[in-house]
DNA sequence: TGAATATATTCGCTTATCCATATATACAGT
DNA sequence: ACTGTATATATGGATAAGCGAATATATTCA
């Protein structure tokens, strides 16, 4: 994981906006970032490809569901850097918003590490 | 300071390689940023530019050199996301060869805060 | 099997980003 | 004033990034 290429990924609003509520809420699948963040479906799956094909988030299927969380291998540094990212992201819009307004849709089996 | 804008300022190779240098070794003047980055003079210029307007650095003139350093209004949350690219920048190219390439080639003066 | 739900991908377009080159500005020393 | 050094900016062109709309795929349940 390249630091540029990790930030570059991280600099989008949309994608920070996924990230954001993934740091703060854990595994998400997608309907529930489409819920909270209030973006077209095809929006929100394209930068989460972005983010997964990046190595950033893993997805897993459940039922119909996809669940994203925070990839399991990725550096220290960048996790830190994600978590400093939602402090920022508290006390600013759209970020707030989008974690007031995000509800649970589905749930996730804790059954898969 | 929107976390996505800066985000995106630090998402760029060569605005980052500026970055953990500064981060590192604190103030520089734009020859030293140069000289270790070995990229051309308006390049580094122009990219410092941009985080100059971002908020992401200050800078002052001091003679014919002007010094760069993290900007002195940056949250807490940009500033800990700035060491942890830095950290992650110590394993991998470029950022690692910058900072061992690097050297003084003017002293700022600690008289300004 | 067929319909409904959830998610992913493709396409054409627009806009933003980055670059190299050239040039401008500011200061220092002679 | 003139020269050299340090830094900044403007210009035009190439490439990449993001978007909406349409469509494709996968799963569930009846």
């Amino acid at each position: 994981m390249e630091p540029d290429t990790f930030f570059k990924l991280i600099g989008d609003q949309t994608r920070l906006r996924c990230l954001v509520l993934l740091v703060a809420k854990g595994e998400l699948c997608v309907c529930e970032l489409v819920d909270a963040i209030r973006e077209s479906q095809p929006k929100i799956s394209r930068h989460l490809a972005l983010l997964r094909d990046g190595g950033v988030v893993d997805a897993r299927r459940q039922g119909q569901w996809i669940f994203y969380r925070l990839s399991d291998s990725l550096p220290d540094w960048a996790r830190a850097a994600l978590i400093s990212a939602e402090q920022g992201a508290k006390a600013s819009s759209p970020y707030a918003g989008d974690a007031k307004r995000f509800r649970r849709l589905a749930e996730p089996s804790d059954l898969v590490a």
